[in-house]
DNA sequence: GAGTGGTCTAGACCACTCA
DNA sequence: GAGTGGTCTAGACCACTCC
């Protein structure tokens, strides 16, 4: 069989999790690694590069490639969007839109997207069901200054999710996860008691350095997000 | 200037972001993309891949490759030893052993682990504090029958997260986070209230197919993790 | 200055999948 | 069967960084 770049990484991560190749220790370079499994020195670069993206090795010019002392991995974690994830789930999918309103957005949500107090902001707010039952409370903010289309959007067919991935690119991301307490509005919209435990995921989405939405996602606390390495 | 696969990944997703390249449609092939850009199959072929794996387009053999209908995006998160997390912070990192012992573990730990009642587990709780703060609440279970000489290593000294980083090596991990309410003993031990909402990180990993640990991480509600894109 | 990884090219063959 | 992406090779030059 030819050598393929998975399988000299596979083989390469097997080294270092025996301990042939120890933490901290020099490993050989592309040259000798490609003449050692019979392959050109890109295969072997290839399969190195991905062993340092996923965190197992550090690789500096001239200095070499090390094992990692400390294997600062990195977790991938994929965000569908809700209907798609309710539904991978076998859930039957419903969607409630609560309201809809330009108002003005508290000094937290303008200073978030770093906009101005008059500028002017679309809070949307609604509710993701699984099953009948609540899933997911969504509260959005969309900078009309960026998408001034968003005034002429139904809501109430279409969720804000759902019609900016299709009306609204976004270059850049950020996403937020931490655990709250439920306040009363969404502890009564989630079936929950005040101060319950929830499980938030906050994004903001820009367009180059405009700002596009901010969305709070909040789920009740039997929420698990998971990723396997 | 050279073409390089930065430049040529960054212009495909600036025509898929302005919608040059419409959601769903199908954009031109490799070759034709060479020849466009005045580069390589292959450099071409590594942009079309980032943007693959960063969930921008899709592609298939024969079927060519379309731009994703919804941008199903992956979040990745560093996942860094705790010391380091707080030290990166600025912070100054403490840590304080509060037991050790072997002991019979519970269905829910066993049963995650894949092991049996009777298998011999290492019950080990920590703290690891912030200038002086409680920061993260480490609750781990480690799988006797694989790390054996886990009985001699001195906890006191060393974390068990960094003593398994070096002592222990292993192939697959499982992320999970959520959302719950303190109990009584993790309200004492992070200086809050029972019922307070904690965010809680679980990982366990393998060596193979042998599961090596399991830790459940509670930090205050406070605690965010962020991830930019 | 020199050594190592980073990237690019041109060409080739392969593997999957659609029709 | 045929078209498209997936991967590999051999060679080259470049860029960073250590000495």
């Amino acid at each position: 069989m030819r050598a393929s770049f998975r399988a000299i990484r596979d083989e390469m991560a097997r080294r270092i999790a025996e301990r042939a190749w120890a933490p901290g220790a020099l490993i050989p370079g592309e040259e000798e690694l490609a003449r050692e499994f019979g392959a050109a020195r890109a295969t072997v670069n290839r399969a190195l590069q991905e062993l340092a993206r996923s965190g197992l090795i550090e690789r500096k010019r001239k200095a070499g490639t090390r094992v990692a002392l400390h294997p600062v991995r990195e977790a991938r974690f994929v965000i569908p969007l809700v209907r798609q994830e309710i539904e991978a789930k076998g859930g039957e999918y419903r969607y409630r839109l609560l309201d809809a309103e330009e108002e003005p957005a508290p000094e937290a949500v303008h200073k978030r997207l770093n906009l101005t107090a008059a500028a002017s902001l679309l809070h949307v707010r609604c509710l993701h069901l699984s099953d009948g039952s609540a899933y997911q409370l969504e509260d959005r903010w969309i900078n009309m200054g960026a998408v001034p289309s968003a005034r002429e959007a139904d809501f109430g067919e279409t969720s804000p999710n759902e019609w900016l991935v299709r009306n609204s690119p976004f270059t850049d991301a950020e996403f937020t996860f931490l655990a709250a307490a439920a306040n009363r509005q969404e502890a009564a919209l989630l079936d929950l008691r005040e101060g319950d435990p929830v499980f938030v995921g906050e994004r903001i989405t820009w367009l180059h350095d405009r700002p596009i939405t901010l969305v709070r996602m909040t789920h009740p606390a039997s929420h698990r997000m998971i990723s396997r390495m």
